[in-house]
This record gives C-alpha cells, structure tokens and sequence, in this order.
DNA sequence: AGCTTGGTTTTTGCATACGAAAGTCTGTAT
DNA sequence: ATACAGACTTTCGTATGCAAAAACCAAGCT
C-alpha cells in the first residue's frame, strides 16, 4: 500500500458503496442524466493533477485511486489511459502511471506552439469579429483592467483566461480552439509553480489587440497576438532562471 | 448480434482462446517483451477505420469488435477511449462508440491547423538544420521527384509524407512534432475518398522550400511553406467540388 | 394511420476475479 | 560486508460477471 490512510481527496469516508455520493460533488454538478463514472474519475484526477496534490513523477496505483475515488479500479484505468493521451501522465507498461514530469524543454515547446495557434486564432478572430463580439471584448478587457487596479490577481488571471478563450473562439475554429484550449492547461501547469502574471503592459498589448480585431485588420492582429504571447514567454524564461539562481 | 458471422478483420477463427495468435501479427512485430494488448487493439481498430473498413457512423459494438480480434471487451474498451480523444470515433454514454463522421467543415480546419502548424515547423527547421540534414532533405526530394517520373502515385505519397515529417522532426520540437502527425493522419484520412495527389508543382515547392532551409532562411522557409500547404489546400477544395457536382 | 406503452433484447458501464510481470526482501555464500 | 538467488509481495493487464440504461418491437389506444 503506498498510500493506506491518507484520503487523497476530500470526499472521506470513501467506501466502495459510498460512490454515488463521494464524486458526486465533481460529477453530478454538469451532466443531468448519463454521467459516465469515468469522466468524473478523469475530472477529479485531472484536478489532483494540476493542483500538485499528486506530485509530478509520483507513480499512481490504479487501487489506491479506486478507492480514494470510491469506484473500482476500471474507471480509474480509463481515466488514466486519456490522461496518458493528453500528456499529464506517463503509463509504462506493466509498470503503471507516473504523474508526467514536467521538463523545462517540454514547457518551451508547448509555449511555443501555444503561441503560434494563438497568433493565427487572433487572424481569424480578425476576420470574423462582429460589432458585438468586439464589444464583449471590449467588456472582458475592461474587467482585467479594473481587477487589475484592484490588484486581484486571481480576477486577473481569470479575465486573461477569459479574453484569450474568447478570441479563440471568435475564430469559428472549434478544432483550433480545442488545441489551444488543451495545450494552454499544460502551459500554466507547467508555469504555475513561478506564480507569474504580466502587469499592466499586458493589458495595453490587449487593448491594442482588441482595436485591431475591431478593424478587422487581420494582419495587425496576428503580429500583435504573436508579440504579446512572445512577450508572455520572455517573462516566463526570465522568472524561471531568476527562480533557478535563487 | 449486429454481425454475426463477418469477420471485422481477416485473421479468421477468431475464437476467445486464439488471443496471442490472432492479434500477433500486428503487435509482436514492433516490441520485444511487454506488448500490451490494448495498443494491438488500438492500432488494429485505427487501421479498420483509416481503411474504411469501419465506415463512418457505423456503430462500433464493443463485443463484436472484441470477438473478432480474439480478445475480450476490456482491452477494446480502452482503444477505443483513445480513439475518442484522438477524434476518430464519438463515444457517447451509454450508447457505445461510432465511427467518427468527417465534415466539410471540420475537414478544412484541421487542414488549416495543419498548415499553421507546418509553416512554423518549416521557420525551425530551417533554424536548426546542418548540412546533413539537408542532405537527407535532397535525398528524399530525389525519390519524390523519381518516383513522380516512374507515375508510383504509392511512392510519391511515401515520399510526400517521408519529407514532410522530415522537416517536421527537424524543427526540434517534439511536441509540435507528434501534434503535425496527429493532425496529418486525420487530414489525410478527412481527404482519402479524394485519391488526389498533386503533382510536379508540389516537387518544385519542395525543392525551393528545401533551399531555402539549407540558407538557413527561416523566414523565407515558413513563407514557402505556408504558400505550399495552402495550394495543397486550394487543390483539396477544388478537387472536393470537382467531385461533389458529379 | 399514427402515436403511445409495456415488455423483451441488446449493449453499455462498472465491479470483481485471476494469471503474470515487476519489484522487494531475506538468507546464504563468498 | 557485499553480491547473488530465490521466494514473496505488489501491481498491472485481461477476462468474466452482473446490473442498469438504451434500443427495439409489437400490441393497444386515440
């Protein structure tokens, strides 16, 4: 038993009869009919994930799971087997799960590609924006500004999230904007532990970007987008090797 | 039973106990000790459905499939949870897997996602490359361009694809790497029923795309490429309404 | 005729069972 | 003390079993 006592959830109890009840709080929340066991399995271990309560390399047996979660261990396997598929675990043959270890090159490469979806997102968002669409944007960015006054760093980051998810969809790309949306959780995983947010220069390149949408000047837009993600990669390099000398 | 008696693949007998012979064929071939199953099942499903074997829509019974590999439903169960994420079938609860139905639409934005993700890797490639590698590049141009001379539309595809993912590992960055194979392979398959291949013009692309790489342009790199794959995808359309109007 | 409704069949989703591989520990010989 | 051999333990991978949801089908009602 690698882990006997120690609940890796809040959920408690966790008998094997208690499921219903122990996922409900992650599962039953969305769906109203058919909620398959094994999403909510792979929801709530995707969160642990992220979280850092399962550490990067920590291996994960597939009983432990099982019973933390309150199910047995074929949901959990399912779930595992996407999460391999999705990068946030290794799953070595015969051997089990292993949280992925984040790598520094690793990290690099996502941000990279994140950064050239991104750009060619803010393109098409540039060609497609309507009058209100510009308008939400405008909203959105005005509510990063003001969290931003407020110095509310978590409001900030939500409204960054937010603006960035918007324009990717503003770019009538759903195969694009999944992409994106998969490789942007792997990037602020892997960045989380800098606890890094751009300050108010960030939100001037937004507002640039933004009236260049509303022009509906394609190519403004995409060099804007490819500065400001490049400007948001420099500062990750710069606070992980000022981290790294400490 | 939805089908009886057909066999899904052509190993035959196909009783439960024939297992290790029945799938041996494609999964001993590449490891040496431990093959799990599921990735036997795996690459044989994705095969049945690149194939159109599994035609689109079809409803993808998980014992029948099972049967007719020879092994139980488990192992199917969770090829085809990764087929899902890899969107080359839709699971939906409690109602079992089908083969994903490709659109237009979707079609186009993979192609598009494609061709952003190949003008990047083609800006690093030409970063990253030393003379060998350009070698290897002229290498594979000169069997391009052979076998376009000897008419082997099989070879000139081989090649096609060889270079491509050529300069794809060239750029130096795995994740966008495997993210171009991924893509490609669900392009290729969205655009198979079109048999189209182009011809001398794609080979001249090459070669001064390839150029362009040994200078170590990367600027004039990603344009050529950009310019490349975007007439590959002018071809696909033209030759999708070409054959729609029939 | 079309629509509902009840029962039957099929198929999924999850749980459990079992064999085998990998890892770990102990005892012995050097 | 260290290295090796062999038994023991753990954990995975696959198979099988079972309950419940969905699909199907046919009879009855409007």
């Amino acid at each position: 038993m690698s882990q006997p006592d120690v609940p890796l959830i809040g959920a408690g109890t966790a008998t094997r009869r208690a499921k219903r009840e122990s996922l409900s709080s992650a599962a039953a929340r969305k769906v109203e009919r058919p909620a398959p066991l094994r999403q909510a399995v792979y929801e709530a271990l995707l969160d642990l994930i992220v979280n850092r309560t399962l550490k990067p390399g920590q291996h994960l047996v597939e009983i432990d799971l099982a019973e933390h979660l309150g199910v047995s261990r074929q949901p959990v396997r399912e779930a595992l087997q996407r999460l391999q598929t999705e990068g946030w675990v290794d799953l070595r043959p015969a051997q089990g799960a292993f949280v992925h270890t984040p790598t520094d090159e690793e990290a690099d490469q996502l941000l990279s590609v994140r950064n050239v979806l991104e750009t060619y997102s803010a393109r098409l968002a540039a060609e497609h924006a309507t009058p209100e669409d510009v308008e939400q944007l405008e909203e959105l960015q005005n509510e990063g500004v003001s969290a931003l006054k407020a110095k509310d760093v978590e409001r900030v980051v939500a409204a960054n999230a937010a603006l960035h998810a918007f324009i990717t969809r503003l770019s009538g790309n759903t195969v694009l904007a999944e992409m994106i949306a998969t490789v942007d959780r792997r990037v602020r995983w892997y960045y989380a532990p800098l606890a890094l947010t751009r300050g108010k220069d960030a939100w001037t390149e937004h507002a640039d970007l933004i009236a260049a949408i509303a022009k509906g000047d394609a190519e403004l837009a995409a060099t804007l987008m490819g500065r400001h993600t490049e400007r948001t990669r420099s500062a990750y390099h710069e606070h992980r090797e000022a981290s790294q000398s400490k």
